[in-house]
DNA sequence: GAGTTTGAAACT
DNA sequence: CAGTTTCAAACTC
């Protein structure tokens, strides 16, 4: 790491990346100046830029060298003495870590998305940086490549746009950062199509994505020759992304959030290939720390995905059955970027691509919604930090994931992620699920649970801002649309939150939006809201999507619909008819008493009552019993603005009597389960699992709780429980406000599998509830070991935000290890 | 999967 | 603001 931080660039130059990397390089100034074909510079030692030249194969073998024997080596040597600036490039990459890590966040705070956004690159950075302290140094060099090659990639055909975009876009693109994330979004579109690029290029690239750094680290260790340069050109990509973090204080926070998304993504595959095979043992603690960034970030899922990935590639044996999420990711990854390291080419070539199509267009789509949340993306950075962080970088790993489609399974986690990400706001929401994501998410969730769930929180903060771009609404609205699900029809709405939910949701995404999103992720994408408007357009709030912020994405069954991208004039428009009318239609109907829950971990004490729904329910029929009343949808009971008639609600009655339902299911829980302590443990799991993924920075999430057990219990026992803590965490951070927490019993049957991933902790108490329920058979299968986690919960009861934290940080830390011991 | 129920949203 | 209609989700079978 220190190494890496030392600044060492890696450069990795095909003959004609290289070219476009010395334009880059110049425009940058920085940068490193070098052209070299055929002479491949690895390495890099603490300070010093590495430059890889990649000439085909043979220089793979030389990149294998080690990155200390680089820097020392004559070559680089040289390298440096041609480029003068290199020594800046180093002071960059330490910055870039401690900026990612921690140094750029003030910038972030500058501006609310912006410093969103920045939060998530930095997280990313950990996580992806830390991963593979080594690839620091790589990525150093990646940052580098990336500023060249961001240009380059931009301007350059799909593929290295693929690889490099999100690299690049970080990179230095500075001010263009952004521009260039756009367009790499747009380009990963059409990347998505493997037409443009040789599936082995294309795998390359996505192998580059994952670790920049980590690419070059590829090349060298397998020494492969045409893979080795694919590689190269994700290195640059990767070197990009990494260098517009350093840069990032220089320049723009936006511009870097960009950029970071896209290096986050990159640096995270990277890393954990250096990380294997430069760190090995180092690369548990970065894998910790970059499971902590996804969680941070959700763009951590990408940077997991990836860093297994590029484990993979240097394990590819599949030295690692045992790390489950990780090493099916791995696969995947090695599937994708086997072919640049050797072994299948085609398979992991075509299913890649493909698995990266999607992946991307999930981003993309994630972005658009994300761009919808923009608003309230600023709100909670601080949150964010720890939980929020993670979401941040799941906006950007949404990115990333465009970025990275190669590497589908950062798909999967990315998607996770995005969906978590959507969370953020109510745009989140739609990020959330795309069906796409859905998929993939399935696929990889088992693989890489624990990556997903931090990456899903991760992700979503930022990304929104920074992908924004709608361009991409298409394909994101599909993975967001899963994430929304979690959502659901009522978001909660923090007090905090000032008006639109969208600002809570991405708030809360942020700040617990790892859980929640990821949660919501998983099922999202299948769960999630998907619309079935039929004469509304989907542009009334009939629509959970329109009102949800979120674009109507592909599992949504609408017809006619006008909640999408392209419409966005449209949409627009009448969200503000809407909003003359009524200010906070689009505001989360649920609030919860930031003041009351929010920290103080009574959660499971306080009564339910703490939330309320805004405007009431006017249930007459359901008894507030059902999910026709919004106030039980959200988890919350009824309060005095309600109008409802013979209200029931077990989460608190108009009348006062909040806790009647609740104390009477909970009494029947409690019957049910003989130990009282057991009982409350649950109640508190359940509780808190929904606090911690949704509401970690919350405080609905701690009043949810209580509700949460109702449902759980009594109203959908199965369901309940998965829905409670999956739709918390995963949903929560969608929506941003607790009602994903009570929603989630809707979508968590959807989000099963994500949920696995991501609610380990919670997951563990739900299974013990309804434990029964096959989305929690789906979460055990994923990883039993999260149930183990779940116990935390209780702990996590005085703290909610903390647990979300502190269990993203056991599951990631996990998965990392086994990738390390492997290599 | 189709049909019914329900209550919010929209309209008057 | 109240009443009615429209709408789509939630629910049931």
């Amino acid at each position: 790491m220190s190494k890496k931080e030392g600044g060492n660039e890696k450069v990795n130059l095909e003959s004609e990346n290289v070219e476009v990397k010395s334009e880059e390089v110049e425009v940058e100034g920085r940068k490193i100046e070098v052209n070299v074909k055929g002479e491949e510079g690895g390495g890099g030692g603490g300070g010093g830029v590495v430059v890889v030249m990649d000439t085909p194969e043979r220089n793979k073998s030389q990149i294998a060298t080690p990155i200390s024997k680089f820097e020392e080596s004559p070559f680089s040597n040289f390298l440096n003495n041609l480029s003068p600036i290199k020594p800046v490039k180093a002071a960059h990459f330490p910055q870039t870590l401690n900026t990612l890590s921690f140094g750029s966040i003030p910038s972030v705070f500058t501006s609310p998305h912006v410093s969103s956004a920045r939060e998530s690159r930095f997280l990313r950075r950990h996580l992806l940086s830390d991963p593979s302290k080594p690839e620091f140094a790589s990525d150093n060099s990646v940052k580098v490549d990336n500023d060249e090659g961001m240009s380059d990639a931009v301007n350059s055909s799909n593929e290295p746009k693929e690889s490099f975009g999100s690299q690049n876009s970080v990179v230095e693109a500075s001010n263009e950062c952004s521009k260039l994330a756009v367009e790499r979004t747009l380009n990963y579109e059409c990347n998505d199509s493997p037409s443009t690029l040789p599936t082995g290029s294309f795998r390359g690239k996505s192998l580059s994505e994952f670790a920049g750094s980590s690419v070059t680290y590829v090349p060298l260790v397998q020494g492969m020759s045409g893979k080795g340069l694919l590689r190269c050109e994700v290195n640059t990509e990767g070197k990009n992304e990494i260098d517009p973090n350093k840069e990032a204080p220089g320049c723009d926070w936006e511009n870097l959030i960009c950029d970071a998304t896209d290096l986050l993504i990159f640096d995270s595959p990277g890393d954990p290939e250096a990380f294997t095979k430069a760190a090995g043992p180092n690369l548990r603690h970065f894998g910790l720390a970059s499971n902590e960034m996804q969680n941070m970030q959700g763009f951590g899922q990408a940077s997991t995905s990836e860093c297994g990935g590029d484990g993979s590639e240097t394990e590819k044996p599949s030295t690692q059955p045992g790390d489950e999420t990780q090493v099916n990711e791995y696969a995947e990854n090695q599937n994708m970027k086997p072919d640049s390291s050797l072994t299948n080419d085609g398979m992991g070539v075509g299913q890649s691509e493909r698995t990266d199509n999607e992946m991307v267009s999930t981003l993309y789509r994630g972005m658009r919604r994300r761009c919808l949340v923009f608003e309230m993306v600023g709100s909670r950075r601080k949150h964010v930090d720890e939980g929020s962080g993670s979401s941040a970088v799941q906006d950007t790993d949404g990115n990333l994931a465009c970025n990275e489609k190669q590497l589908v399974p950062y798909k999967t986690v990315n998607e996770s992620s995005r969906c978590i990400l959507p969370g953020i706001g109510l745009h989140l929401n739609a990020l959330a699920a795309s069906s796409k994501d859905g998929k993939v998410v399935k696929h990889e969730t088992n693989a890489s649970g624990k990556q997903l769930l931090i990456t899903s929180g991760s992700a979503v903060s930022l990304h929104p801002l920074v992908a924004g771009q709608e361009s991409m609404s298409k394909s994101l609205p599909e993975t967001s649309r899963e994430i929304v699900p979690f959502e659901n029809s009522v978001p909660l709405m923090e007090d905090a939150s000032l008006a639109p939910g969208y600002v809570n949701n991405e708030e809360l995404s942020q700040t617990s939006p790892k859980k929640k999103r990821r949660r919501l992720e998983p099922g999202e994408g299948e769960a999630c809201k998907r619309c079935n408007c039929k004469k509304s357009k989907c542009l009334k709030l009939y629509c959970e999507c329109f009102a949800a912020g979120v674009y109507c994405v592909e599992p949504c069954a609408c017809q006619d619909c006008f909640n999408k991208p392209i419409h966005e004039d449209t949409v627009l428009a009448t969200r503000k008819q809407i909003e003359s009318r009524n200010p906070l239609a689009f505001a989360p109907k649920v609030i919860r008493n930031a003041d009351t829950i929010s920290e103080t971990g009574d959660d499971s004490s306080k009564t339910p009552a703490s939330a309320r729904h805004k405007r009431g329910c006017n249930c007459k029929k359901s008894g507030c019993l059902k999910k026709y009343c919004e106030c039980y949808q959200g988890g919350v009971g009824c309060s005095i603005n309600c109008r409802c008639e013979g209200c029931k609600n077990a989460f608190g009655r108009k009348d006062g009597t909040d806790g009647d339902a609740e104390e009477e299911e909970t009494d029947a829980y409690e019957k049910s389960t003989v130990d009282k302590t057991s009982h409350k443990n649950l109640l508190h799991s359940d509780v808190e699992p929904n606090p911690d993924s949704t509401v970690p920075a919350t405080p609905l999430a701690f009043r949810r709780p209580p509700m949460q057990l109702p449902f759980s219990l009594k109203n959908k026992p199965p369901r309940s429980s998965f829905l409670s803590i999956g739709s918390s965490s995963g949903i929560f951070a969608g929506q941003g406000v607790g009602r994903s927490d009570f929603f989630q019993p809707q979508p968590q049957p959807k989000f099963e599998k994500p949920f696995e991933s991501i609610q380990e902790d919670e997951m563990p108490e739900i299974l013990q509830q309804g434990g029964t329920s096959s989305p929690i058979s789906g979460i055990k299968t994923a990883s039993p070991n999260r149930k183990r986690v779940s116990p935390p919960h209780c702990d996590f009861a005085n703290s909610p935000g903390r647990r979300s934290s502190r269990k993203l940080i056991l599951q990631s830390i996990p998965s990392f290890p086994s990738l390390t011991p492997n290599p």
